[in-house]
DNA sequence: CAGAAAATGTTAGAATGTTAACATCGCGAC
DNA sequence: GTCGCGATGTTAACATTCTAACATTTTCTG
């Protein structure tokens, strides 16, 4: 069939990260705009198709692209929030951990390009948007690949991870519990979140306020573990107080 | 300044990978869609603007969206060509390691979602292709990044690589020679590769016809290290005798 | 080869996005 | 205050894309 042929020729246009024109299409697989529209209809969602252009692969970082949408509308402005906070403790030249999630993504495009920060992480999400700062260095932990947090894990990345001096650690967490502790949903995180924490001068933990009482599957740390709680401004001051107290600094906006 | 803050809530909501629709953008912001149009027009490139829809972070793969935009024109029918020869030898279950470069991810794509094959890979734009097919495993070898060719290294990788089998060793190159070797444009490229083809029971050498006769600065390998030549139909028949004749086999579409 | 069905091309009008010019608002300086 | 300036909003003319209907070509089948 000529039609998944012509699919075949666009995904290989597209999939290395790019759009293209309608008329370029058409004028690329030397048919006419009409069949181009076509051939994207017939195979739903596998383009996106926006105002006469076409780009591919762009349902998101690593398939977890659902997930992120239903959390999208939820939260998104207090991740964008915690992350404000949580960017303040960047200085120029420092080496930083940046955890997993959908929260830190809003930290790493707060880094500034020119910034001669060392980035190390493990996430494809996070990876996204810092190899594309030129001035930045990144350090990817790999290892076998978990779509549910877009992240790696290996035994090799721990054993480099601890190779790897670090001044702030930006930790994400599901649940921030005060006395249970801080959890999240992947048990192949834990490891990586305890190394990145040990191996930190300055440990940060980055959540939204949405996140305080909640409990996850994995408990990766203590709430004492950390220097500083990157959070938005949803957090009540009697929680404030006792975190304080337990020697946590708040960091808000 | 009202304006960067905008620019920098667009960026939250959309580098996490997607699009906003002008209006929506407008609404979210709490201004006119005018003032957005202008906003995204102010900072040209941040965002890729088309048609009715801001776009993040599409600008390519791994900061070589540039290298990548010029070389696209050139080849790319012919690396398609060469992946598609290449494609043939996938087979379901098993373990196949792609090499880094705008070749290959035209073979990336190509890979089908169900097949249950596992992809080792250390490169951008590849781990971008294959971490979003469900049926896919992921090993992803870390490191420090090089944008030249959005792809990691570090000893730690090379280890982890050494400890994986590999059914077929998808190798890309830069250069191909038939008396001095095969070589690529970057020194840290070389071990990796070398591993990948040591730890293989299959190797494919994937190259569009435009690579014959060239020489890159770092030699990784021989021809008749190679059991295929992946390539497209440009390879002329005097050539492809001799390497026949070196027990290269040729595959062509 | 005829006929049917599918695929592709063409066209025109509707919908949508784009641009530029001008109006309005908000804010700081004098 | 009010003047001026920059930022934002509004409008209208213009350009582009979208959709659906129909024309044409190709492909398959008997």
């Amino acid at each position: 069939m000529r039609r998944a042929d012509r699919l075949d020729r666009l995904q290989s246009a597209l999939d290395a990260g790019g759009y293209l024109r309608l008329k370029d299409a058409a004028r690329l697989l030397g048919v006419s705009e009409m069949t181009v529209r076509r051939d994207i209809a017939s195979c739903d969602g596998r383009f996106a198709y926006l105002g006469g252009y076409i780009a591919g692969g762009l349902e998101s970082a690593g398939g977890m692209g659902y997930i992120l949408d239903r959390e999208r509308d939820a939260h998104i402005e207090m991740k964008r929030t915690a992350c404000d906070s949580a960017a303040t403790l960047l200085k120029p030249g420092e080496t930083v951990f940046i955890d997993c999630g959908t929260t830190t993504t809003h930290l790493a495009s707060r880094i500034p390009a020119d910034s001669q920060i060392t980035v190390v992480c493990y996430a494809m999400n996070i990876a996204e948007i810092v190899c594309k700062k030129p001035g930045l260095r990144v350090v990817m932990l790999g290892g076998l690949y978990h779509a549910s947090s877009a992240s790696f894990s290996s035994p090799e990345s721990l054993e480099m991870l601890r190779g790897i001096g670090i001044n702030t650690a930006f930790i994400s967490a599901g649940g921030v519990h005060e006395s249970l502790g801080i959890s999240c949903s992947n048990f192949h995180e834990v490891e990586i979140k305890q190394t990145a924490i040990a191996n930190a001068v300055t440990k940060a933990l980055v959540v939204d306020s949405s996140k305080f009482d909640q409990v996850k599957p994995a408990f990766f740390a203590k709430l004492n573990s950390f220097d500083f709680l990157c959070c938005d401004d949803g957090i009540d001051p009697a929680r404030a107080e006792r975190l304080a107290a337990a020697g946590v600094r708040i960091m808000l906006p």
